[in-house]
DNA sequence: ATAAGAGCCGGG
DNA sequence: CCGGCTCTTATC
């Protein structure tokens, strides 16, 4: 007898046992996946985690349905990497899996109702909602569960089809479908018996009657003498202006064989054109630096301020490192924002390079996937997100985490937390490969590890072509408000340099730190605002849908006319957004050109890009935005940016909040001039004494560095210390406030003052489940494995508590 | 996770 | 009293 142990998508930290026979034995490798039963009545695909001989005891085992690969699809040292982020992150193998996988691979099985053919069926006896799925089934030959939950308007429907099963009309059955379908592309060529010129002279003779399909051929031919290349029937449609119908027919008569070729859906069309541009002296000595700073360490941090092109230098790292046949990981935070970079990349490297982020669709998904593990050449660099830390490389010599200080690269849910930037180290490890990452704005953790020596540190401090640094100023809005020179949220020093660039023609940029027109609706009357009825939050008003919205589950309904309260129509709407500046711009400036960049007007797929060309061809004059407008823009002609209010961002509850300013404000005013002319950035604030704004203003990250690290020591944080976050959520107010004291008081046991909380986070209840978080502060001596075997006995007790079993426990390591 | 089984409220 | 809903439990 043999037998596999298996790991399931599940958040589940144990392997399953199947028996399998011999020849399965021989066959089954580790990291393939098999279809195997699991539960009642469902299929799953698991990975194969071991093949053994050793009979568990206390069960019996199950066969497994069928093997799913031919060879393995996860390589063992992923494994490996993926073992270490579950240990890590405290979280399931499987759950890791789950993220790492493109889903098409994991498929599920999926119960289908049809008709039973046995027998004539008797209506009669159904009852209403039997016969309406009976009735379904006339028109179509086959039901999903959810389809049936559709037609019955809810939940249960088992029941019902449990009925149907035993009146004999219906049978069920459980399939598994295969989710990759590779692309196919239709070609056209002639048919064999056509070949000689004597029946070749006599087919076109037969079609002198026919001259739109004599045309086709005729083209056919020509299009055959100039290429060696195989034709496509697009091709060949487009080229003699044919119908489809002329093609088909054809086909039919013999004359022309189709036949289809796989083709990959994400394909660079055209070639590297650009040389890889010479590096100025600046980036040479960086790029030297580099390399010696490799020669003894493996990670490697580059500090370059903004603009001051770090890429040209990645770019030689690149190619250095696929010149010797190796694989190049690039990662990046938010993909779909960096368009640019991507185009840039790949006029140097061409179609080396295959891009992997979770915008693209399961099948583009599974193609890169493909292409990796068989090292394929296009795949040799591969530009990703956070999640392309799981492909399966198996000759990775270089990764690039770019942006490293980007919170993106941190997972906060569904698990696994992980964090992709430490998760990359830990893979270059394991390839024996190198890192570097690279920010203008480092996090303090990274450089805390490279002043301490744990890793290398390269600086780049000027801007490429000597571009000068913005020059940025205070706006006091507190004082401006008092002298009643404010215009809206306008200060009279923000609108004068508005003026000033507009005249120049010239372009700017107003960052405003929230999206929405305004977040909270009050009524003046009573000072109520509208509630969200699933979350602890005040409902925003979004203004061109003239709704209230929750930002958390996503509730909405329709602006109301007076006051649920007391209903008075006074209501008045508080704080400002992104959309209400653009309002306040139109009527400002009524001639010119403005628009507007948040997650509302970039949900669709190429919105994003269609605002940056708008930008990039000047068709846009003031462009107002959130977040994304520090992330990877690179512009000629903006040379003012103005920041509207910058006390929302420093007043974050975080410990990390004046960190996260200082990086934001500076990415931002990295936005202004970058061409010879100096860029200005204004900064409105109600507090211009504050620390970090001064150090923004001076640009002196050193300072900020040595401040805000004084602080992490006094107050116990990263660097300093490792955190871990424990999240109680449930229904029951009461239930989470007991389960997480319990929890708190078993910790303190053993951790005294270095757990915090039990106390419940900024926003206590979102959908419906009320919230406590503990942190546990772990000082460097102790052990961080010894911590978590800890916590994890402190869960097992825990667990065994029937009052607190239906309190969801979250695991959150470094939860910053 | 997820679905089947166990235990508890409202209409006939 | 039964069906339908929440809670519980096991999953190789």
């Amino acid at each position: 007898m043999y037998f596999i142990d298996v790991i399931l998508p599940i958040p589940l930290k144990q392997t399953f046992t199947y028996s399998v026979n011999k020849d399965e034995a021989a066959f089954l490798k580790p990291g393939m996946r098999v279809a195997i039963p699991f539960g009642k009545s469902k299929v799953y695909t698991g990975i194969v985690f071991q093949v053994h001989d050793l009979p568990p005891v206390g069960y019996e085992t199950k066969s497994i349905d069928h093997i799913l690969d031919e060879t393995p699809i996860i390589t063992s040292q992923q494994l490996n990497h993926w073992e270490w982020i579950a240990k890590y992150y405290m979280c399931s193998l499987g759950e890791v899996i789950k993220a790492a996988l493109p889903s098409a691979f994991l498929l599920e099985s999926e119960t289908i109702i049809k008709l039973s053919s046995e027998k004539e069926s008797d209506e009669s006896s159904l009852t209403d909602e039997e016969f309406l799925v009976f009735e379904a089934l006339q028109h179509q030959s086959s039901l999903h569960i959810n389809d049936v939950r559709s037609i019955l308007d809810k939940k249960n429907v088992v029941s019902v089809i449990q009925k149907l099963i035993e009146k004999g009309i219906v049978t069920v059955e459980e399939t598994v479908y295969e989710q990759y379908t590779p692309k196919l592309k239709r070609y056209i060529k002639l048919s064999q018996q056509y070949t000689s010129e004597e029946n070749l002279r006599e087919l076109l003779e037969t079609l002198t009657r026919a001259p739109k399909q004599r045309d086709v051929l005729m083209n056919l031919f020509m299009l055959n003498s100039q290429t060696k290349k195989p034709i496509s029937s697009t091709e060949l449609q487009k080229k003699s202006e044919a119908s489809a119908a002329t093609l088909k027919s054809l086909i039919d008569k013999g004359i022309l064989e189709e036949y289809f070729i796989q083709h990959d859906r994400v394909e660079f069309s055209g070639e590297a054109s650009s040389e890889i541009k010479t590096l100025n002296e600046a980036q040479t000595k960086a790029y030297e630096e580099i390399k010696i700073s490799f020669a003894e360490k493996d990670v490697v941090l580059l500090h370059g301020v903004t603009s001051s092109g770090k890429t040209e230098i990645y770019v030689r790292l690149i190619e250095k490192m696929i010149a010797s046949g190796k694989q190049v990981l690039y990662m990046l935070p938010e993909i779909a924002l960096t368009t640019q970079l991507i185009s840039r990349l790949q006029k140097y490297f061409g179609e080396k390079i295959s891009v992997y982020h979770s915008k693209f669709s399961v099948n583009e998904r599974v193609e890169v996937w493909k292409n990796v593990l068989a090292e394929k050449a296009k795949a040799q660099i591969v530009i990703g997100a956070r999640s392309s830390l799981f492909l399966p490389f198996k000759n990775l010599g270089f990764i690039i985490v770019d942006e490293e200080h980007e919170p993106s690269f941190k997972q906060y849910s569904p698990s696994p937390r992980y964090n992709a930037r430490d998760s990359a180290i830990v893979l270059a490890n394991l390839h024996n490969a190198k890192l570097l990452m690279g920010s203008a704005t480092p996090s303090l953790e990274s450089y805390h590890n490279a002043k301490t020596g744990k890793f290398g540190l390269v600086t780049l401090k000027k801007r490429f072509g000597n571009v000068m640094m913005p020059e940025i100023e205070l706006v006091d809005i507190k004082e401006k408000g008092r002298k009643k020179q404010m215009t809206g949220h306008f200060s009279d020093r923000l609108l004068e340099e508005m003026y000033e660039v507009l005249r120049n023609g010239e372009q700017i940029i107003l960052f405003q730190n929230r999206r929405g027109f305004s977040p909270v609706v009050e009524c003046t009357t009573c000072g109520v605002s509208p509630q969200c009825p699933n979350c602890d939050v005040s409902l925003t008003f979004h203004q061109h849908k003239n709704q209230l919205r929750c930002h958390y589950c996503g509730y909405n309904m329709a602006m109301m006319q007076s006051c649920i309260a007391c209903g008075s129509e006074t209501l008045d709407t508080k704080g400002f957004g992104t959309e209400q500046i653009e309002t306040e711009l139109k009527s400002l400036f009524p001639n010119q050109k403005i628009a507007r960049m948040d997650q509302d007007t970039t949900k669709g797929k190429h919105s994003y890009s269609k605002l940056i060309d708008a930008l990039e061809n000047e068709e846009i004059d003031i462009l107002v935005g959130t977040q994304m407008l520090a992330k990877g823009l690179d512009f000629r002609n903006i040379s003012l940016v103005g920041v509207m209010n910058a006390d929302n961002l420093l007043n974050f509850p975080d410990f990390r909040a004046h960190e996260r300013s200082f990086q934001l404000l500076q990415q931002v005013s990295g936005r202004a001039g970058r061409t010879k002319k100096r860029g200005k950035v204004l900064i409105q604030t109600y507090n211009p004494y504050h620390q970090i704004l001064k150090q923004v203003s001076v640009n002196d990250y050193e300072e900020m560095y040595k401040e805000q690290l004084e602080e992490r020591y006094n107050y116990k944080y990263p660097p300093f210390y490792k955190t871990i976050k424990i999240i109680f959520k449930d229904k029951n107010l009461n239930r989470v406030q007991k389960a997480s004291t319990w929890f708190g008081q078993a910790l303190e046991m053993q951790f005294k003052e270095n757990i915090l909380g039990p106390e419940p986070p900024p926003i206590g209840r979102i959908k419906n489940k009320y919230i406590i978080n503990l942190l546990i502060k772990i000082p460097k001596k102790q052990s961080l494995d010894k911590t978590k075997r800890y916590i994890e006995n402190v869960q097992r007790s825990f667990n065994a508590i029937k009052e607190f079993s239906s309190v969801r426990v979250n695991l959150d390591v470094d939860n910053y």
